[in-house]
DNA sequence: CCGGAACTGAACCGATTGGTTTAATGACGA
DNA sequence: TCGTCATTAAACCAATCGGTTCAGTTCCGG
C-alpha cells in the first residue's frame, strides 16, 4: 500500500510516530479543535519537529485520514471474493461496512470530514475518493460478474452498488453520527445486515435466497 | 410551531433578526468557523445586543437548527397522507427527502451538526430528534396503515422506516457531503427516487408496482 | 571521536476568539 | 418632560491558535 507520497510532507525517523500523534489527537478533539501543541505532546514529539515533516495542519490531517481509510478500503475489498454466492459475499461486505462505521474511528472521521468538507473540500473529497469510492468500484465489479453467471439480474449498476450500501447503514449510521445511540447491540447489528442483503436481493435476486 | 422557548433565550422585538443572521453566518463558516462578530454584523445588531437574547453561542446556534429542522419536518410529514395509494406516497416523500438533504441548508445542516457532535452531543441529538426522528415516526404510522389496508407486507417496521430514507440518499447523499459531486442533475434525482421507490416496493410490495 | 543533521523545549509572534463592560444614544409610555 | 429600558459602537479582556525562531542537545554514520 504505497500511498505516493504527498508533497511537502518528509518521510523520516519520526514520521510514523507523528502520524500516530495526530490520528489520536484528531480522532478526539476533531480537526478544529485539535491543537498542534496537543498533537505534538500526544506524539511524543516537539512542534518543530511536528512541522519538519508536515507544512501545516491541513496537510498532517490529510495523511492521517488517507492512511487509514487505504487501510480500511483494502480490508473491505479483500472480502470481496468474485466467484463466491452473493448472498454470502452481500452479508460479509456488510458486515465489513457495518464495522467501520460503528468503530470510534469510523464514526469519527466521517463526522470530521463532512464537517469540515465545508471550508476545505479537499478532505472530504480525499476521503471520498480513498474510501467509499474504492469499495464502490470493487462493489460494481462484483455485481457485474455476479450478474452474468446469472444470480442477479440488475440494470443500473451504479445505482445498484449506491444502494446495498446505503441500505447496510440503515437508520443505524445517523443516530450514531447525532449520538442518539451508542454502538448497536449484535441483534440490531444482525437484523440490519439481513435486511440490507433480504431487500437487496428481493429487488435484484434471481432464483437464489433461501 | 410554539418551539417552547428554551431557558436562557430572551424574546424581543429583535429576536428574529438575531436568529437570521446567525442562520446565515453558522451556515456559510460552521459552527467553530463562524464568528460572533460576524453573525452580530450579519444581523445588523451590535454584539451586546446579541449577547443580550443568547447566553452564548452554542445556545444560538442551537437555536437556529431546531427552528429550521422543525419547520422542513412539518413540510415533510405533511407531504404523507394517509390513505394515498403506496407508490405516490412514497415518491412524495423521497422527492421532499431529496430537496432537502441536496439544498443547501440541509447539506450545511448536516455536515455542521455531525461534525460537531463529537465535542457537544447536544447538537446533533436536537437535530436528529427535530427533524429525521419525526419524519421516521410519521412514516411509521403510514407504513403501519398501508400494512393494515394490505398494500404492504412489512414484518419488521422499524427497519422498513430506516430502509426507504437510506434508499432515498443512496450514493447522492455521501458525495454531495463530501464535495465530490454538485447537486444532482434532474435526471439523477428522479433516477435515485424511483429506484428507491422500486427496491423498497420490490421488498415490501404486495400487488400494486406498474 | 568528530561533524553534521535531527531533535528539543521554550519563547515568541500576530491574529482571532468568545464574551464583558462602558458610556452614549435612541425610543417610548406616563 | 422625565425616567426607563433597549440598543449601540468601541474598547477591552484573557485565552488560544497556527506557525516560526533559536540556542542547545542528542543521535548516528564515517
Amino acid at each position: 500500500m504505497p500511498d505516493g507520497s504527498t508533497p511537502g510532507v518528509r518521510r523520516g525517523r519520526k514520521f510514523e510516530q507523528v502520524l500516530e500523534g495526530a490520528r489520536e489527537v484528531f480522532m478526539t478533539d476533531g480537526f478544529e479543535g485539535a491543537s498542534v501543541d496537543d498533537i505534538a505532546r500526544a506524539a511524543g514529539v516537539s512542534k518543530a519537529t511536528l512541522y519538519s515533516y508536515f507544512p501545516d495542519k491541513q496537510l498532517l490531517f490529510l495523511e492521517v485520514a488517507k492512511s487509514e481509510c487505504a487501510r480500511q478500503a483494502a480490508l473491505a475489498q479483500k472480502s470481496i471474493e468474485n466467484d463466491a454466492p452473493v448472498r454470502e459475499v452481500l452479508t460479509r461486505v456488510a458486515g465489513r461496512l457495518m464495522d467501520f462505521m460503528t468503530s470510534d474511528f469510523g464514526r469519527r472521521m466521517f463526522r470530521i470530514c463532512a464537517g469540515e468538507s465545508e471550508r476545505f473540500p479537499t478532505i472530504g473529497r480525499e476521503f471520498y475518493e480513498s474510501g467509499p469510492c474504492l469499495v464502490r468500484a470493487r462493489m460494481i465489479e462484483y455485481l457485474g460478474a455476479a450478474r452474468d453467471r446469472g444470480e442477479l439480474r440488475i440494470d443500473d449498476m451504479d445505482l445498484a452498488a449506491d444502494q446495498f450500501p446505503a441500505l447496510c447503514k440503515a437508520g443505524v449510521f445517523d443516530r450514531l453520527v447525532f449520538g442518539v445511540t451508542e454502538v448497536p447491540t449484535p441483534q440490531d447489528r444482525a437484523r440490519t445486515i439481513e435486511g440490507a442483503v433480504d431487500t437487496f436481493l428481493a429487488r435484484y435476486g434471481t432464483a437464489d435466497q433461501p
